[in-house]
DNA sequence: CTGTTAGCGCTTTCAA
DNA sequence: TTGAAAGCGCTAACAG
């Protein structure tokens, strides 16, 4: 590693003070002659020198970087969020942290210590966590570091700033679809009712049933963990254990909905011939793939977009009139329902 | 935005200096008193005091954070492998820095220089652009700054450290699995022939076909980008223009080949029944999803690990013993191949 | 238009 | 066993 170069240099080789060259760098008071200007730049670009970004966040307090804290980057909403994020940010002139946790709350609040620690100016962060009841998160909610919830709102904190899907109506939108489509038992797979989203589809879902005067099965009804297997192990359940009939399968998710499915597969069911299956989320897999399901589709790229958009107004220190951005749900139909 | 507190107060809060805070803060010589030790460890608890690990890197030198640089996190390629990297930098008590390039050179580039600027200790690049003749990518590369290429080896490079894949005798091998059911005439679509790899998994075809006696015919080759779109142009190109006959088609990744599968379908063949298809990487999807393309796997996760645990092996200053890493291709398959 | 000076918060000699 | 002092490379008043 040779040895770095620095302003001092530059300023030596240009015979100024290091105070001009700091200023031509920062493109600051245009109040610098016009040819010392060019003398300095010359000097920088032969020598390619790159200022010391640690040196310089030291005093601005900045380190043009924020942090993205999700559970699995593998996950293609994430990964889809992910690039959105990414990619604001990268206009931006700033630096994105890649951070899985696994929904693992120590790794959240390790992350977060980690971030805040001046490496990171802000934080997005997604999380399945009861964090309110979490006292390291709630002295850094309280701590007024630029951050900003993605889809994971929380009842008793209303005021912090965040991106969210309109998951109730969302539900009650394709559970009305399915019932719309002479579907009367319907089985359901929720996420984990710790989060504030999985409680939201499950009582659209059972808004659903109330509305269109269907009395809801407590037995048709399973808390699940938004992975493949959580899905799989419902059919088990269902079908398996409880023996219980049903004609649709609502899971809350696309990736439970596929898990669902796998299980229905292997005892001999077909979709939707015998069994008609709804997801949510729209996660992207190349459109020659079979089965696709019928779901509600949540706009990962896009919310990664907005999400990043609101942090970085939130860093710059604006109160955004809109602090709390809300995604409508829109249903896509992929062929997984049928009439009956 | 509350005051930060600084080591000064802590120092200031057990009437000690600054540097035997310090001492305690990095568990130097132990020779701190062991009473002090603790009245320190307990103000610093108490305070929930974070040292500020800017002015730390300025000092050390590292910031201990690492760059992942590669086109895009949404390929699931990507995504697995990135999640091997961050997995090692976390038990490691690293950082990992995301950037999305689109395989755009100039995005290479822009990272590659924002990184080196002190916030990276390391760089992992993919990249599939000829950098062996960017003048600042040679540049960076003879500035001796740690770093290691994923699976892009590139032939005038010989000693610069990396992680690849045995990309001939993969392409060797699906081939020969092709030819051995009965295949004479295979369609091959290359990956961007600017690429080390996409030359070598064409020549692993070429060779198989040569080992068994079959005359390569250029017009059933042509070249793609490792996209999906490829795939699909590809076959315009194979069964609209040209109208070559072809019983089996290799594309040099699954993207490709599902892409190729669509247009095969809306043409009216059905895989493998009319046309066998090959693919290579193996991306993971859902196991349920079908068709299933017969595939080489690449494992996307552990090259991941590999390349973050070479990476830091030099950023260590080590000199490992493998400063190259190969992994062997494996076939796997997946019923999209049948017998003639 | 340009330079001097004082730090940012921390680690690290060198002394005591 | 502890502390004083000198920076790391840069920016930001404040002068001139």
């Amino acid at each position: 590693m040779e040895k770095k170069i620095t302003i001092k240099d530059i300023a030596r080789l240009c015979g100024v003070s290091i105070t001009t060259v700091s200023r031509v760098l920062n493109n600051k008071r245009e109040g610098v002659g016009e040819e010392t200007v060019e003398r300095i730049r010359h000097v920088i670009s032969d020598l390619k020198y790159q200022p010391n970004v640690v040196a310089r966040s030291m005093i601005t307090k900045r380190s043009h970087t924020i942090g993205l804290i999700l559970p699995d980057i593998r996950n293609p909403f994430f990964s889809e969020l992910a690039r959105g994020v990414e990619d604001v940010c990268n206009r931006l002139g700033y630096g994105c942290f890649l951070c899985n946790t696994d929904g693992d709350i120590e790794k959240e609040d390790k992350y977060i210590q980690l971030l805040r620690g001046r490496v990171a100016d802000g934080i997005l962060f997604t999380t399945q966590n009861n964090v309110e009841s979490n006292e390291a998160f709630l002295e850094f909610q309280s701590s007024g570091f630029p951050f900003c919830f993605i889809e994971r709102y929380i009842d008793e904190m209303p005021d912090v700033p965040g991106v969210y899907f309109d998951n109730f109506n969302g539900a009650r939108l394709i559970t009305e679809y399915l019932i719309d489509r002479g579907h009367r038992r319907i089985a359901f797979v929720s996420g984990p009712l710790t989060t504030h989203n999985a409680r939201q589809r499950r009582d659209g879902y059972l808004e659903a049933l109330k509305l269109r005067g269907i009395q809801a099965d407590e037995q048709l009804i399973v808390e699940g963990n938004y992975r493949y297997d959580g899905g799989y192990q419902a059919v088990s359940l269902f079908t398996g254990q409880r023996k219980v009939a049903y004609t649709a399968l609502f899971a809350s998710n696309d990736l439970m909905a596929l898990g669902a499915l796998q299980n229905l597969e292997e005892r001999g069911y077909r979709i939707p011939d015998d069994i008609s299956l709804a997801g949510f989320d729209h996660i992207a897999f190349p459109p020659v793939l079979r089965p696709t399901i019928t779901t509600i589709e949540i706009p990962a790229y896009e919310f990664g977009v907005s999400s990043a958009t609101l942090l970085f107004s939130l860093m710059r220190g604006e109160s955004p009139e809109q602090t709390k951005i809300v995604f409508s749900p829109k249903l896509v139909e992929k062929g997984s329902v049928r009439s009956i």
